[in-house]
DNA sequence: CTAGAATGGTACTAACTAGAACTATTGTCA
DNA sequence: TGACAATAGTTCTAGTTAGTACCATTCTAG
């Protein structure tokens, strides 16, 4: 029986990696987000708290290289945590293009309570699964293969 | 000079294993991404396609459970794609409730044009970052982590 | 010192996201 | 067989996504 011949690249070595990266991220994002809206914020938000946690605040191009969102996407991010008295925006003296963002200070008490939570709360479910050998060795390897997805 | 205590667990093994995961996958998508999207399809859009190439079709359930995408968001990346003639929707004669999704003609051919092509970009950039021994631990590392993120 | 390039932030679009609520259908077990 | 739980798919909401276009401001090179 002739068969129509299929597209079936399971067998590549990359393929191998390609889903086990997608699925351990997505993995990871089912326990995290759920956790994190339970505390009140969307992910995107606890992202940008967290970084400007301990800070003096930044510019929103420094915010949306530190954190995985991008600068279009951060201006509806930033107005809902403004909404919420979270951050704060302030018009940069030195250049007039630039605003600095800030948390509040009830967003600084929102960090405090919120960031250190998440991290007890993750914490286990690597622990469980690695040991600190292999822990470093899984991040080597993934900044590698982020490194050459990187490159042009 | 008194500091007030800062909250940073960046030494914790484990924040050295998220960090570079999420990167990596953001890494990923970047690269990916685009070039989807240069095919004329969306991400969620190729995940289907790709998932229904070379089967007989299968429900929204099926669908939802091998590609990443939730049962909510599917009826309208579905939606779309029957609006572009790539599936249709056959009502199941043995179980009302169910509709079987498959590809068109039309889709099926857009698969083997669009799937190998893609498959093609991507490999290098995996090829280069890792020797196939490195990628099979990094595989069964990324494993037992999504194991552990599954596990209740 | 001024024209043109670069930069910072916002506005907009189409699509996607999870999750919950809803309808219709089917399975179960008492 | 009849109530009740489970399942399939859709609808809805609030928020996020990348990308592009846009405006104001600032930098730079002639």
């Amino acid at each position: 029986m002739a068969r129509r011949p299929t597209v079936d690249p399971s067998k590549d070595l990359f393929m191998q990696v390609l889903r086990p990266l997608v699925e351990t991220y997505f993995a990871f994002i089912r326990r995290d987000d759920p956790h994190i809206r339970s505390l009140g914020l969307t992910p995107s938000q606890f992202d940008v708290i967290a970084t400007l946690g301990d800070t003096e605040g930044m510019t929103c191009k420094e915010l949306s290289e530190k954190t995985l969102v991008t600068k279009g996407t951060l201006t509806g991010v930033l107005d809902r945590l403004e909404r919420k008295s979270l951050i704060e925006r302030v018009p940069s003296r030195e250049d007039r293009r630039c605003t600095l963002i800030r948390l509040t200070p009830k967003g600084d008490a929102r960090f405090r309570e919120v960031f250190p939570a998440h991290i007890e709360y993750m914490k286990p479910h690597f622990q469980r699964a690695l040991t600190t050998a292999e822990a470093s060795k899984l991040r080597e390897l993934l900044l590698r293969l982020k490194e050459s997805f990187e490159r042009t």
